[in-house]
DNA sequence: AATATTAATCGTTAAAGTACGATTGAAAGA
DNA sequence: TCTTTCAATCGTACTTTAACGATTAATATT
């Protein structure tokens, strides 16, 4: 794009955000770290269908947007969701869904 | 990716779906139509800071999508929102806040 | 009929995204 | 110490995305 100082701040940030939902294997990253409190890199590799390096970008993408946290144990890497940031999108997402759709007509003329 | 059917298929609908809002300039297109019942590819253009081809790309992107419609008038076309689709968009998207929400832990405990 | 308007499409360029196997470096275990 | 394990990173390939100006085709206007 030309000129990005042309958008506004929220829809900057709510592209941004969807962006890490853009891709099944970070959706199922985010589902997983959900109910597991924390895995391993390893761990995930095996419940994705993504060889170990591909897997890896996608923690990377996920932790440049802070959505996970890392913490290093020995010879692996233990990761976390940041459940504020998750908590964020969905806020985010939710008011995009309450400024739209409270425009919606009643009856649909189409 | 190697193997796209070992994804959820939940997964993959919504993984397209942030596609959609992974742009700032799609999502200002949503928003705009929401407000306005119509909208002509060129009042668009007007309102973002990108040519009219481009614009014209976002506006098929969104229409493969199905989220918004599109209608011929004279040598201009009308868009209008989707809003059944942009409902479903958004009933996906809270059922994966609900899904993962749900797990999170009472206390902050890192 | 000649011109102007609108918007899609074409052609192109540049950047970002996705994927893999191979390599590396660090830590753990033998 | 030697080997194994783990995960990040490198190098590479290919695809997709995003952007623009130019062109085209259709409809309106003059």
């Amino acid at each position: 794009m030309k000129d990005n100082n042309t958008f506004h701040a929220l829809e900057l940030e709510l592209s941004q955000m969807a962006k890490c939902l853009s891709h099944p294997a970070r959706i199922q990253i985010i589902t997983i770290l959900s109910k597991h409190k924390d895995r391993t890199c390893k761990e995930l590799v095996a419940e994705l269908p993504l060889s170990q390096s591909t897997v890896s970008k996608h923690l990377n993408d996920l932790l440049e947007e802070k959505l996970i946290c890392r913490k290093f144990s020995g010879t692996q890497s233990l990761y976390t969701l940041e459940w504020n940031k998750l908590e964020r999108l969905f806020t985010i997402f939710d008011r995009l869904n309450k400024r739209t759709m409270i425009n919606r007509p009643k009856r649909n003329c189409c």
